[in-house]
DNA sequence: CTATCATTTCAGTAACTATTGAAAGGAAAT
DNA sequence: ATTTCCTTTCAATAGTTACTGAAATGATAG
């Protein structure tokens, strides 16, 4: 892999310095690099990580071929990256009048960008862990028949454990909610309550 | 693989009303299994989500032979699985007086599990983010010298998207250290916080 | 010191995920 | 209708991560 155009600080030794025509583009790759590498944080591959961080960054639409340019992907990768970011809400297809190449650019709200990637979350991860619990608890209320005494030491064990598990994932459900909720009207609202208060 | 020991009603129909000897067995099973598939979202494979559950739902100490018989898993995944979960710091290594083998014990607290959790995904995976988000700025801020317009707009630019993100980690780095220490009255009072001011 | 029992390590392999490149598909222009 | 330009799809493959089983290591008992 020719790895020219993507090498800043991100570990290593620092360049000498770039001539500042080169900086602006040293610096976003920096942020492209670091990016990608946090997207699976966020359930996000490298790749999508880098083409979005690229689109964020520069803040300018670009297109199919720019991001293949810039990121040394191929067509493929890039077609189904972009697509899959569409579909994630957190870049959107551009149309330039008079050109026939299509064009994305990324949602301007860090906010915005987080609260759609938390719904998703939500509704994949914890929804269904949350649902797990329930039927789990309701299992354990219905046997509530002859038993050992043993047995029913570790029944009641059981169910403590749950009901544990279970007000943390309300706790952290309703955060979360707060988030999908507001980051959209709020924008950095949001932002601005929790930095007041903390 | 045998699979009869761990198929309750994750997916698909429901069992025909287990023998209540049988009931708590079938729950624990379902709550290690959709416990094992979140992992993923907190940086945890599944294998290592469900010893966890496993030591968790049953609250008892349990050896390395009782993981792998209870998972199906191999002797060389318990023990790696089970090291690595000890680096983690949410289950603990118990020695019985007069037993030769070791036993395992969860953290019993779910909110403190979270925040060790936390702590370290901070460490690992937010500061260096926001430490390369600096070193941008620093980039762009260094190199204010002699540029075509259209350059200084595309600096402008970045400046401002390096901010926005900054903003974002800045305060979600705050919201971490809140409840990282005092995990459950720390995420509480983020809820609360945003449930008044919306 | 040797036997016994438990744990750790690790090379090999299986399973899964990401990426390419080329072919097929579509849509505007001529 | 044909060419041109761009996008999408997908089989093949490269790359990565997880798991096993067996051998090595360690630790207690006799």
């Amino acid at each position: 892999m020719t790895q020219a155009t993507l090498s800043p600080t991100l570990h290593g030794s620092r360049p000498p310095a770039a001539a500042p025509e080169q900086t602006l583009r040293t610096a976003q790759d920096l942020f492209i690099r670091r990016w990608g590498e946090m997207g699976q944080t966020w359930g996000i591959n490298r790749t999508m990580g880098e083409i979005h961080a690229f689109l964020y960054i520069t803040g300018k639409p670009q297109s199919t071929d720019d991001v293949m340019e810039r990121l040394n992907i191929s067509r493929g990768n890039s077609s189904m990256s972009l697509r899959a970011l569409c579909n994630w809400g957190i870049i959107e297809r551009q149309h330039k009048r008079g050109e026939r190449r299509e064009y994305f650019v990324s949602l301007t709200d860090v906010w915005e960008m987080f609260s759609i990637i938390a719904a998703e979350r939500k509704r994949r991860e914890m929804d269904p862990v949350l649902a797990t619990i329930k039927e789990c608890q309701k299992m354990l209320d219905e046997s509530s028949l002859g038993k050992s005494a043993a047995r029913q030491e570790d029944v009641a064990m059981t169910r403590q454990r749950l009901a544990g598990m279970e007000e943390f994932v309300e706790v952290t459900n309703k955060i979360f909610q707060q988030f999908i909720g507001n980051a959209k009207s709020g924008l950095t609202r949001v932002a601005k309550v929790l930095l007041k208060a903390f």
